[in-house]
DNA sequence: AATGAATGAGAGTTCATTCAT
DNA sequence: AATGAATGAACTCTCATTCAT
């Protein structure tokens, strides 16, 4: 029943959740534009439309506001990832995995270029010191559960036959670089030639006989 | 003999050109400990050995610091890199690269994995706001330099024949991304198995029938 | 009738205007006592009664501070010296003039000579540099309102064929040169004193025939 | 002989005393630029063509700076205007002093205009909490010598019957008042028309009869 | 629950001044 | 006597955080 219609007043004063989701989205906003030192709690009150002190009432200091800020995008791009991921399942296992892993790789690779992504990877490293478990968590949220995800798919195509039996975490892993690794080289590089290089090479070094 | 003139009496206060590099490394030290927020230029001025305005002599401010810090840890890890890769000159072009590309890689990751490399790519991609351009810069005096000094290699092993004819600034990124991409999984895996991998993998991808 | 809301309380923590109104003139007190270069914040807010960063909520820095207290003073100085002219309204236009100036002399030259009105000419000279417009805005704010009232004044007795014909500007400027001049020679002279005789002299130069 | 042809080796590094002019000079043309607070010692010493030690080899520390160097400069404004003063001695005693009055006044106010004087005015006053006697110091070497002075020429004309008997000290006030008064409203005003104007009005207070 | 205002703590930076050469 | 370099002491200003409303 009028659920999310919120508070009727207007456009602004939602319900407790979701302004505090506002909250966390705006921080999320100023961090990345700013990066965690440059960022000020004012600022992140301003995007979320509200009061400094009422960003105090829901998160308890800048600290918790970047870790949630934080983990909440990475969930978001593993989310993303993720399901790029799955749409291997729809591929036949007896066919040739070659265009769908092509298809993947590019989704994937689009994502990681984007800048939601690219700030996640860059706020989860810059402060190690003063956030020592956040680097480990956005980790796990995002590259550990792509890597799962992708070794499961590859497993299956090695039982089927399509690809050499092998370590699929590995296999994953190396897939994965393949991929995102020239980004080191060149953030910007066209990402179809990108995916296709990659998925060359790895079916060259993990593909069956034919082809 | 006797090395330059330098002070005689011993261990400080040597010529203008080591204080300066006391203050940038004493500044490497305390940012890779700290990140830029929360360092202080006052630690940076004690890790030094120096007061805090002596800091200011030598360099305007705390953001040019940081860059200066950071680049010159770039060229040292670049250098180091680089040192690793050109051994694999020594390798005779008719012999079996397997071994010399491992020898390589094991020594590559290895740079990789100690906390000045993991420092310098964690400095250059954390304050991109406020350092436009340091990110870029830190790219060419390691990455770059690095695949380029690589694809060279590979070039030479593909005129030999050691290797299918190739792009070579493509295999080169191919196969330091085979090497580095795990570490984004596994930052402590063990050096020697993840580059005997990689170069396992690259081989089959990009080396010739036989061996 | 009680005034406003206000706190109720008592002495301290009034509405938002009164605050600001004791930090502009802690400041005022401050650089009074101190100069512009000696003087700082801290104890301008202490002054105040306030924290320092209060002091920053509602002036942007130290300079805007400087100004708003300097020509708040100048208002306050300006506005007693045109009370003390504006006397001269009472005087009946066919009475004889000396008396009348006299009294307003010996007022304005008492304000001239206190120490609020010492500080006003000395800041706004002080700092020329670093506040190039302030000279000129305190000069308006007094000198020049002063002159102006008192230049009506004496158009009146000149229609009145109590003076001579007479620029009515520059007549005023001539009696307050007499007056305020021998202040720089003797800053603490007796006023009596000091305004009998510019009265004297200014009636020789300006009165008509008898007196 | 050979006195001031200076120290031969060439331009800068003259005799002691020389410097130490060269320093003062420097001093006061940084301060009357920046006033005392915004004023450094570093650039005291570049406008001085030396480097910041010898300064104070020469001079104990800012304050000295400050001190020797407005009252260098007030003996030097002040001797100028006495030079303008002691030109009315060669007014013949029978003369009408009108002419010779109007000559010392328009010369006195264009020394009173000139940024030197008006320096040397602001800096007086500017410091008076940090420079407790330098307002009175200043006021000696310029305005009194000044007043003493003109009140000596004045007490000649009265003797000679060119002037109404009168105090000579307060009559000198009162025409160097009505001289520089009106520089309080119109800092730039035109200098002969406002001489013009205050020997007028003295004469007519001040005068004898016909003329 | 939300805000305007206030504050304690601390950072970067500057400068007058002093060694050591 | 003159300088390059170093330093101790301050000062302005900012910010995360908390009252009082």
């Amino acid at each position: 029943m009028g659920s999310d219609v919120s508070t009727g007043a207007g456009r602004k004063a939602r319900g407790r959740e979701e302004r505090r989701q506002a909250i966390v989205d705006g921080a999320f906003a100023v961090f990345a534009r700013q990066g965690y030192g440059q960022a000020c709690v004012k600022e992140i009150a301003r995007e979320a439309g509200v009061a400094k002190p009422t960003v105090y009432n829901h998160l308890a200091d800048k600290e918790s506001l970047y870790r949630e800020a934080v983990e909440a995008a990475a969930d978001r791009v593993g989310a993303r990832c993720l399901a790029a991921v799955d749409r291997l399942r729809e591929v036949e296992a007896a066919a040739d995995p070659r265009a769908g892993l092509g298809t993947a790789a590019r989704d994937l690779l689009r994502i990681c270029q984007d800048e939601e992504a690219r700030a996640v990877r860059r706020l989860a490293d810059a402060e190690t010191a003063q956030f020592p478990g956040l680097a480990a968590s956005v980790r796990e949220r995002t590259a550990l559960r792509i890597r799962s995800a992708l070794a499961d798919r590859l497993a299956r195509l090695a039982l089927a036959g399509r690809l050499r039996p092998c370590e699929p975490e590995t296999a994953a892993e190396h897939l994965l670089a393949l991929l995102t690794g020239p980004l080191e080289y060149r953030p910007d590089a066209d990402p179809d030639a990108v995916a296709e290089a990659a998925v060359e090479v790895f079916l060259r070094a993990y593909g069956v006989g034919r082809g």
